[in-house]
RNA sequence: GCCGAUGUAGCUCAGUGGUAGAGCACUCCCUUGGUAAGGGAGAGGUCACGCGUUCAAUCCGCGUCAUCGGCACCA
């Protein structure tokens, strides 16, 4: 006699065992129709679940979160049903849910094509207009890798086989069709109305580089079809903010096939660029950093020394001269360790922080490049505090503060914080791993921050802050860093005079805040999509003429705004007033002012605002009352 | 690096085994126009690169490079 209760408190009454569909039913028509899966006691069930005792009971919907990943996890099982039908010597592995959809991997004697996708995704919508019942059946072990092998599945006899001997495993059939699963699944697939599948995609069995490369498909899959449009759609906004595209259509930057993964800054990007990297270098002279610049090329003896020629050596470029062999410079830090090393230092000079804009090169895999957000050739906005160990968490105490504050002036006020311990392979005794994690720690604790430990994902010579943000459509980007280090200090043989008279390794630690300058303007440029703000935008202002009589006074307003300190351009080609405004709205320029017949008269300025908003006739001098109230004060 | 796709005018893209096209941009001429495209004419390409097949290759094959989408990597 099980008693149901319902999440909204009541409770219903059964004289039997009662399947979660079943449950559903009773409520109602509407929800037994609309019903996926259940929830009993907190845990998901597919709806042929019986429910033999009392439990709290939730009917899982495709309104709900659960349901809707139920929904894209039979999608997947669709899907492998379909390549099975198509290309029957296929060979089946995983196939999970992820964010807005899921993938399925395969093995197959050659990859799959878009035709092949088109011809899939027509297969799975007959299969699932054909309604087949998906149900649950509990399958020993031995019994299932037993069967998979018999039927080829060679990558699902595998991954059972990984399962303890004598575990009962749950396996989902449908039509013609069977596959290990721990569900639970729609009823029947029938239920699988809105899906699309997406692209085609190699991917290592396992994810092991080591291992041959399956053919992925990936799936988008939705409760209605106005989500799936609304996702679609979404995508679409997406591409047209990709920096690639901003990047020519702005005229901010290119590359080329003769410096792959090297970029070339036009004028406009790089007056981004210079207004990010003065507001960086102010930032940092007035935190105590003391700004440096170390070689591009050094020897490779250093190299050897500091450890990067043992383990980074087919990541650096590397040259030679007259018998020396050189490598291009992949960090700063062991550049930063020789000039710490100059001259005999006291405790009285800890902690000391040297500042470098430096220009590294990574040779990273080709494969790896993506526009100017992943390149060979990067500056960081980087600094090493050198310091005793007692002043570790002061000092990153001090550091997040600045970052917190770096960040917001760009606009960025959700920051997610991952502290990353000690990894199996690592060196240094625990005490001191004691003792670094926990400074780290309580620097994060002091200031009452959220963050989330990410164990065993540090850095083998010391724990690490990483400090990601999210930007305007979600997005997050691992940016800003803070990293323990507990090694290099005394590789290089770096050393300072205690107070007790002797000779000591200081600790040091590696922070950059926005990580590469690089992909931070990548950043910006998508986060804004191209729109920058006033105090980044490379031209901020462009003053146009309606005819030829007015352009003496165009040149006047310039050059007073110039003079005030903004950047300002002039255009007075002979073209439409219509014309010149459209192509400054194509820039994304924040202003755009006209001068015509009436300007000149009234000795004023009339103001277009970026968006399209005519802010009328103004003052010059209110003008710039505008635009120094829009300037973040920190900027 | 691995799998797949792509590479044609400055940009976005059509196209064909037989001397290569559009729109925009560019040049020149006309137009002096008040808040998102005024009109006309013209110029512009080693069809990524190399080697093959062929009477003939931008097109077919092989290789290389780069880009794009993933995977792996990211000190």
């Amino acid at each position: 006699m099980p008693s149901i209760r319902l999440p909204d408190g009541a409770t219903k009454e059964f004289s039997g065992p009662v399947s979660v569909g079943e449950v559903a039913a009773a409520i109602g028509p509407g929800l037994a129709k609309a019903a996926l899966a259940g929830k009993v006691d907190g845990r998901l069930v597919d709806l042929s679940h019986v429910i033999d005792r009392d439990a709290a009971v939730a009917i899982v919907t495709a309104k709900d979160p659960e349901g809707l990943e139920v929904l894209r996890h039979s999608t997947a099982h669709l899907l492998a049903y379909a390549v099975k039908e198509l290309f029957p010597d296929a060979q089946v592995t995983i196939g999970p849910v992820i964010e807005n959809g899921f993938y399925y991997d395969f093995s197959y004697k050659r990859p799959f094509t878009p035709d092949d996708l088109a011809a899939i995704e027509v297969k799975m919508a007959e299969l699932a207009a054909r309604d087949f019942p998906v149900s649950r059946e509990e399958w020993s072990r031995d019994k299932a890798v037993e069967f998979f092998k018999s039927i080829g599945e060679a990558y699902k006899a595998e991954l059972i086989s990984a399962i303890p001997a004598g575990e009962t495993i749950s396996l989902y059939r449908e039509g013609d069709f069977i596959d290990l699963c721990r569900g639970p699944h729609v009823p029947s697939t029938g239920r699988l109305k809105v899906f699309k599948l997406m692209k085609v995609a190699g991917a290592y069995w396992r994810g092991n580089s080591n291992n041959e490369m399956l053919t992925r498909i990936y799936g988008t899959a939705w409760a209605s079809k106005a989500d799936q449009d609304a996702y679609l759609h979404m995508l679409e906004e997406a591409e047209k903010r990709d920096h690639r595209k901003l990047g020519r259509q702005l005229d901010l930057f290119h590359v080329q096939d003769d410096a792959p993964g090297m970029v070339f800054w036009h004028p406009h990007g790089w007056t981004i660029w210079q207004q990010v990297e003065q507001y960086v270098r102010r930032r940092l002279n007035a935190s105590g950093y003391r700004e440096v610049r170390t070689p591009q090329v050094m020897d490779r003896v250093l190299w050897e020394r500091s450890g990067h020629w043992e383990n980074y050596r087919e990541h650096m470029f590397t040259t030679a001269s007259e018998n020396r062999d050189y490598a291009v410079k992949p960090m700063n830090c062991p550049g930063h360790v020789q000039i710490f090393n100059q001259g005999l230092k006291s405790y009285r000079d800890l902690p000391l922080r040297l500042a470098e804009f430096g220009a590294c090169h990574r040779n990273e895999p080709s494969g790896a490049l993506h526009g100017i957000m992943r390149v060979r050739g990067f500056t960081q906005d980087d600094a090493h505090i050198f310091c005793r160990e007692d002043q570790v968490q002061s000092e990153a105490s001090s550091f997040i503060e600045l970052l917190q504050s770096i960040y917001a002036d760009f606009g960025f006020h959700e920051i997610l914080i991952k502290l990353s311990t000690r990894p199996a392979k690592r060196i240094g005794d625990d005490a001191t791993w004691d003792r670094a994690e926990a400074a780290l720690s309580a620097a994060l604790d002091a200031k009452g921050l959220q963050w989330v430990l990410n164990p065993g994902e540090g850095a083998f010579y010391g724990p690490k802050i990483e400090f990601s943000l999210k930007d305007s459509i979600g997005r997050v980007w691992q940016c800003g860093t803070l990293q323990l280090d507990f090694a290099l200090p005394g590789r290089l043989g770096a050393e300072y005079v205690d107070e007790d008279n002797a000779r000591k390794v200081p600790v040091m630690l590696h922070r950059a805040i926005l990580g590469s300058l690089e992909r931070f303007i990548g950043i910006l440029i998508e986060n804004h999509a191209g729109a920058m703000p006033l105090w980044l935008a490379p031209v901020q202002v462009v003053v146009m003429n309606i005819t030829e009589a007015h352009a003496g006074y165009v040149t006047q307003v310039v050059q007073r705004l110039q003079a005030a300190g903004y950047r300002v351009e002039s255009d007075l080609r002979n073209e439409t007033i219509n014309l010149k405004i459209r192509e400054h709205s194509l820039r994304k320029l924040p202003y755009q002012i006209i001068v015509g017949e009436k300007e000149v008269a009234a000795g004023q300025v009339a103001v277009r605002a970026r968006g399209g908003e005519n802010l009328g006739q103004m003052t010059l001098e209110a003008f710039q009352a505008r635009l120094a109230a829009e300037l973040p004060s920190g900027t």
